[in-house]
DNA sequence: ACAGACGTACCAACCAGTTGGTACGTACGC
DNA sequence: GCGTACGTACCAACTGGTTGGTACGTCTGT
């Protein structure tokens, strides 16, 4: 059993890198046993179709993902909103080097698949808003914190700081440049400090960072 | 020759919704046709290729939401500010009924093509920027009237706006229900709005530091 | 021995693009 | 006013390569 899966790892894998440059339309089934090093009698041992892979690399992709942020450092600030002005920087810092490299696999995958393979776009669904429901706690506790009076919820901001990421992405392919992504995302983080300084009149804010 | 180009602008056509609900590397050229109500000869008499097919249909959508929004309501306000403010506004009243018949076709199609077809990656751009264009002056004017002392500049902010709304179609996709974009939207609102009200510490007069 | 993990060979459907045409309008000489 | 030469708009049938998917054989660990 060492050995046992190896092929189906190598799949999942190359899906994801696969995804992120053609996308899951453009992406066959031959490129991607031709990327992994399998054959395809391998692939469909493990898939039955393309479309479960579609949906097994989402899911991967949550995993993935998943454990890079659960081990991140942002976590460790003592104040929540620290910790989500935190992630935001850190997201901030992963848009380095070519643009298949930073963007995400499940943004891109579901603009192409939401309309004819539902179960792919609800695994991207799934795992976007799961992503973005890791931050609410530390957003709500933030409003808590500082008495911030919103006409918005916890979740609809964490799900808009997902919105500036996966805009972020697109422009920054637009415009084959990843500048204009790390712009918005400073925007972003203008937004949440603004958020939580100015309902409180003019009072000092907190000690700002960078 | 009341006749004459009459399939080419149906090609066109066909092809903006195609796009918007399948992408364009799931549309074929027979979708195509088939849509269209045309033939295969009628599309290749008038594009070479599809690649070149899709390269005129993002500058065929540059020129029909550059009508649409050249002719739109938000820019009747006298203050530079409410026309960016109702810009937004616009934007988002436009975000109704099934999720193709809002969504932004280069904004789909630059996600799968950004690395495979750079002529249609360019004019997806060139669309994008271009619209984000129209928003500068309104911004810039804005800035200046209201002293705005800014670690950003006009071009950034009318890009965001923009990545905001390119994340806000993401999003809808993969909740597959409008709200999550129309909530985006509302923070970009807000975002806008805290900007140009939160810290004038210069106000109309000279920069003095003090 | 046998069950899961692959590899090899192959297919039917489908795809972008081609070929060779028809229908029709226009310009022009006479 | 009329024939002809030519250009544009479009159509239907076809092609060669590609695609997702299948059938079945072989290897490997236990």
């Amino acid at each position: 059993m060492a050995k046992a899966q190896a092929a189906k790892e190598k799949l999942l894998n190359a899906a994801l890198s696969l995804i992120r440059e053609k996308g899951f339309s453009a992406m066959t089934v031959d490129d991607l046993c031709a990327r992994a090093g399998v054959t395809k009698g391998a692939f469909f041992h493990y898939f039955k179709s393309k479309d479960e892979l579609g949906v097994a690399a989402a899911d991967h992709w949550s995993a993935v993902t998943g454990a890079l942020f659960a081990r991140a450092p942002y976590h460790d600030h003592d104040d929540p909103l620290d910790r989500v002005l935190a992630y935001i920087e850190f997201r901030r810092q992963l848009l380095r080097g070519e643009i298949p490299e930073f963007t995400c696999v499940v943004g891109t995958m579901v603009q192409e698949t939401y309309g004819q393979h539902p179960e792919i776009r609800e695994a991207c669904g799934a795992s976007i808003f799961g992503h973005a429901g890791t931050l609410v706690d530390d957003i709500a506790k933030a409003m808590t914190d500082r008495g911030v009076a919103a006409g918005w919820t916890a979740e609809s901001l964490a799900a808009h700081t997902q919105a500036v990421l996966q805009g972020a992405f697109v422009l920054a392919k637009a415009k084959n440049d990843v500048g204009v992504a790390i712009e918005s995302v400073d925007h972003l983080r203008r937004y949440v400090e603004l958020l939580f300084s100015a309902p409180q009149k003019k009072k000092k804010t907190k000690e700002k960072k960078r």
